[in-house]
RNA sequence: GUGGAUUUAGCUCAGCUGGCUAGAGCACGAGGUUGUGGUCCUCGGGGUCGCGGGUUCGAGUCCCGUAAUCCACCCCA
């Protein structure tokens, strides 16, 4: 053969930047990462749906804004069209959602695996290109608050909200089987929670004028993250005033536990000091104690086998979450995001549809896998193994390739419209080599169960000897009877 | 987009302050005992030392640039 000049540039010979190669082994991880995920979906009664790769760019200008634009992949059609990579699920099923609504029976329960893309620098646990689970709970309401209308703008919606609500448990139930059917426990992942309305609440209550909220949000999402040094820096970039930056130290020093006593602690801290509650709309200690109380113990007496704790950090940028929001997150890991999600119950209105109460969560492939491989968490075999492989010591390679077909063949009676016998997982080696010990080898590493060895003694008698590769016994069989003998074999 | 660290075979790495044809283990491939398993032995394919310049008689080693990876920012749907 007559060699050839490379004609790719060394660069174009790695994958682009924050994208991967799967090659059979990370293949295989992440089918079965995916498989589950699939698998634990339908369990609790969700269906899977997929949309387009890319979409319009203006759908996701409409729930992020103009600046979401620098951080993705977007492009022009011949047409003229502005169009973009997915960077999440969301506005396709907002999308998807609203143009059926009418149709579609409630409550809506969809899950999805879409290939997502965003143009970031990429680091550990963030690449360009990733999978995410997306679970979605769909038109289950909050107690009478299904039809409310958004309050007036500029102030946050207030409706009369109640904790019993099954779509936050079911979420949140779904995505904590899946971590568990990961092998995962309560050692490793931590479940938090928080609620934009209850928080605003307390805020605002204790010691955040109404006009600084957003301020607070953005500093309560970065006070973990900080040291004393850093969050001096953040308190006088914000603005803070001696009482505001009191309040927050206060709050910096989390740690897990429940809603109440979090409470408890700021109202302590509060009457040490002789404040008063500013009292907002008949919102008072005790309705934002008995209500955060009541979703307390509705999501942890629920069967949950993991505790859940309140945590005022989690903000979770979206402007669009309304109410209850959660994230999990690694225990031994620096607190890597492994999922997060919440309720949105204005956004399919957004997209032009009724309004419906939803509540989702999301979560990437590239967070979990890294998990999954420090804690050993992931199958020793992943890559699918042959039921049978077949080891090839005479001369004449024809009868073993004929072998070979015939067994991975499936039978169908036509007569009683029903498959007769499945076909097997076969294979057998391309090597040159007759010598059954590397042969054998060969079979053992493919990881199948059992291996037929096609041998001159036995073959020139219509037998071969069927070997069972966990505990090496072997018996002779009739070329005839083979089939038979390896579909009872491998039953038991 | 900004800053820091790193980059030698497919993987994990060795290569002292610049000096023979750049190495090991594992992995991969071929073979050895005329028919039974992760062993052993032999042999082999593989590296423009990330890439490009510079200094030097001479650069894997020193200097500059650049790319990629990782980390910290920004951002996090």
């Amino acid at each position: 053969m007559a060699t050839v000049k490379a004609q790719v540039d060394e660069s174009l010979r790695r994958p682009p930047k924050g994208t991967r190669d799967f090659y059979p082994e990370e293949m295989a991880a992440r089918r079965y990462i995916e498989d589950v995920w699939r698998r634990v979906s339908i369990r609790h009664g969700f269906q899977e749906i997929d949309g387009p790769t890319f979409e319009a760019l203006d759908l996701y200008k409409v729930k992020s804004g103009d600046e979401i634009v620098s951080q993705l992949f977007s492009f022009i059609d011949r047409g003229g069209r502005d169009l973009a990579l997915r960077p999440e699920f969301t506005p396709t099923l907002a999308r998807m959602v609203a143009a059926r609504a009418a149709g579609l029976p409630r409550p809506i329960k969809w899950f999805s695996i879409p290939r997502c893309y965003r143009a970031e620098q990429p680091q550990k646990g963030r690449l360009r290109e990733f999978m995410q689970w997306n679970v979605d709970f769909i038109g289950e309401a909050s107690e009478r608050s299904g039809g409310d209308k958004p309050a007036g703008a500029g102030t946050p919606a207030r409706r009369d909200w109640s904790p019993a609500e099954r779509a936050e448990l079911e979420c949140l139930a779904v995505c904590v089987d899946a971590l568990r059917e990961f092998g995962l426990d309560e050692k490793d992942f931590r479940i938090g929670w928080n609620h934009r309305q209850l928080l605003t609440d307390v805020l605002v209550g204790v010691f955040v004028p109404r006009e600084r909220l957003a301020s607070a949000f953005y500093l309560l999402d970065r006070l973990r993250k900080y040291n004393q040094a850093g969050r001096e820096e953040l308190y006088r970039q914000q603005g803070c005033a001696a009482r505001e930056r009191d309040y927050f130290e206060f709050i910096a020093q989390v740690g897990d536990h429940s809603f109440s006593a979090w409470l408890e602690q700021l109202l302590n801290k509060m009457g040490r000091e002789g404040a008063a509650w500013r009292s907002e709309a008949g919102v008072t200690p005790e309705s934002i104690r008995e209500r955060g109380v009541k979703l307390e113990q509705h999501l942890s007496q629920s069967g949950l086998p993991d505790p859940c704790w309140f945590d005022c950090s989690i903000v979770r940028g979206l402007a669009y979450y309304t109410g209850w929001v959660f994230e999990i997150t690694d225990r031994q890991g620096e607190s890597r995001a492994i999922a997060g999600g919440g309720r949105y119950d204005q956004l399919i209105e957004m997209f032009g549809g009724p309004s419906l109460p939803a509540v989702g969560f999301g979560m990437g492939d590239v967070v979990l896998e890294i998990l999954l491989r420090d804690r050993a968490r992931l199958p020793r075999r992943l890559l699918p193994s042959p039921d049978v492989f077949i080891v090839n010591a005479l001369e004449d390679s024809a009868p073993a390739d004929r072998l070979v077909l015939e067994l991975r063949r499936s039978q169908w009676d036509e007569a009683r419209a029903q498959m007769v016998r499945p076909g097997l997982g076969v294979q057998q080696s391309y090597r040159g080599t007759r010598n059954i010990g590397k042969l054998l080898q060969e079979a053992a590493a493919s990881g199948a169960k059992l291996a037929v060895i096609l041998a001159p003694n036995e073959w020139s008698r219509n037998l071969v000897r069927l070997k069972n590769l966990a505990d090496r016994s072997e018996k002779e069989v009739f070329l005839a009877d083979l089939p038979a003998a390896i579909h009872a074999a491998l039953a038991t």
